[in-house]
DNA sequence: ATGAAAGCGCTAACAG
DNA sequence: CTGTTAGCGCTTTCAT
């Protein structure tokens, strides 16, 4: 059996009150009585067992966190962010992963309120109604961390991903590109946070007088850019097209290798330009040209938000917006 | 408040005792009072309280996972694999990370006690000394996956490095390569799996009957690999090397950086081999000839190892060997 | 400043 | 089959 507080007490020759009194310094106690314990403590090598506490404190000092998949790059810097600032408060993080699934999403989070953590942050890449609901219809702190969806009803922390597509619109075509095409995933889908970089696409073309060209790829993914390169290649052709822009940096990444493969040459025969700024951005070769976005500040911001309330410190705001970046690198070039 | 045991049992009509036992069905009730406590849990939306539970049967259902740094691509792998088996048996993981500092993973570990995790494992990639001995003084599940060094004196879940290394000197020699250069972290850090993988290196150059070439970096970063560019080229022109093993695809992906910057061609002037599969090393061109490390296996046996001792089964040996498997990809040519 | 005692929400004998 | 009761290890009144 572990030592316990009694232990302590015995062994300190006093009640279990002060042992407890001198743990948390909640009230004076007399220095040699201190002295006893802490010395009780420590030949004992005396550590509180903290589920006990937190049953009458009603304080876990734990954050749930559920994510899609922590194998992803994007996830795990999140994670790190949440987990860097929860430390620091002393917060311990619980992990689970869903897979994508919605039903796994809703069960997690019940688990982890049985667990009493003190805060929820779901990091999900689908839209889960049941979840909301549930969430909306119980009171536990809890934010969305959605990368493809807004979702309006619930405290999110989320990115100005319109302004970030127009910037690097913009820099296109300070780059004298005229002919710009957008890749982005399947049309059918209904990805809340898409709809706004194809807008800033099209506002874009419009305003250079161009007509847009936008291809739909059915998955995200790096193969996917891949496969789609074939297709890819028949439009630039046919549209004269010198640049392309893609949702996401794995399908540029994609897109690039196929290039690649194909005796294409970026950015001598194409620029292409990707979003996210995943870690292999810098890597590959040629260095893709990308727009920033800040997963472990989304992380960092994430818990911090949830820290405030359970502190009770006032918070600014439901909805916050974090700024992009544009990183120009070598996949891009001036024509 | 939140709801307890004690409401959903008034609202049944019955005692919290046969709540207690149609929740955990650890004892007969009759169908009557079941159905009577079920409708009350549904209406009150009782969910236990798992850490009143733990309180009283000792059982945690947590595991503790410290690791470097989740933002580490292994890193997350290993953790992917400890999650999603943990989850099958029930299990949720806290997560720590030390960012390669001892005594945070010493305070992580004492943390994750007093939370009462049942297991703990480490995924590091320092040399802990002061751990050991605290981990050997305490009872405690514990797995120790270190991906430098050879930990003797705790259970261990591992790769056969020496073997995996051999594999890839053959698969060069076969290829023809003769004067193979061997790429590894700087000399006087004292590295224990490092050196098995040298002694492999050199071992199969006596065999092939010449004479090694190693050249030490200090750091196992990409970025190192291209800074080291210049001299491991001056070595390459010098010695007539053929083909470059690097003890870590980081090391091997930087310097292709470099080549590529620098117009030398892979592997058309030079053969480059790595060593872990991280996953850039498939999607760089050219793709990268490598050895892969199963890292989600390595989290997978790790917990599920914990797990039998924890349910009381017979654990095979207290020191777990993988193999290994070499990825033959584009970086290396038959000459 | 200190101890006794109540109780956090739950499980597990124990008695019926 | 069911209710009563005694804790699990700790914090926190409430007296003293």
């Amino acid at each position: 059996m572990a030592v316990t507080i009694k232990d302590v007490a015995k062994l300190a020759g006093v009640s279990i009150s002060t042992v407890s009194r001198v743990i948390n310094d909640s009230k004076p106690v007399s220095p040699e009585a201190r002295r006893k314990v802490l010395h009780a403590i420590d030949e004992l090598q005396y550590e509180p067992n903290e589920v006990a506490r937190s049953l009458v404190t009603k304080k876990s000092n734990l954050i749930g966190v559920i994510v899609d998949d922590i194998g992803n790059h994007y996830v795990a810097q999140i994670v790190r962010g949440i987990e860097e600032i929860g430390r620091m408060y002393n917060y311990d993080i619980i992990l689970s992963s869903s897979y994508g699934n919605a039903d796994t999403e809703i069960k997690f989070l019940q688990l982890l309120k049985t667990k009493q953590a003190e805060g929820i942050i779901l990091v999900s890449e689908i839209m889960n109604d049941k979840l909301l609901d549930y969430v909306k219809n119980t009171k536990i702190e809890f934010i969305y961390l959605n990368r493809y969806y807004k979702v309006p009803e619930l405290p999110t922390v989320s990115l100005n991903n319109r302004e970030a597509s127009t910037t690097m619109m913009r820099y296109l075509v300070d780059l004298n590109h005229k002919n710009i095409m957008y890749v982005t995933q399947k049309k059918d889908i209904d990805l809340t946070i898409e709809k706004c970089k194809i807008d800033a696409y099209n506002e874009v073309m419009k305003e250079i007088g161009n007509k847009p060209t936008i291809y739909h790829i059915d998955s995200h993914e790096i193969y996917a850019g891949y496969n789609a390169g074939p297709e890819i290649e028949k439009i630039i052709k046919e549209n004269n097209i010198t640049a392309v822009f893609c949702s996401q940096d794995e399908l540029a990444i994609g897109l690039m290798s196929y290039f690649y493969d194909n005796d294409i040459k970026v950015p001598d025969d194409i620029s292409v330009a990707g979003y996210g700024d995943i870690n292999v951005a810098s890597i590959y070769r040629p260095t893709l040209t990308t727009v920033k976005e800040p997963y472990y500040d989304l992380g960092a911001v994430s818990i911090r938000k949830i820290l405030k309330t359970l502190i009770g410190e006032p918070i600014d705001e439901d909805k916050i917006v974090l700024p992009m970046r544009l990183i120009k690198r070598e996949s891009c070039r001036k024509i």
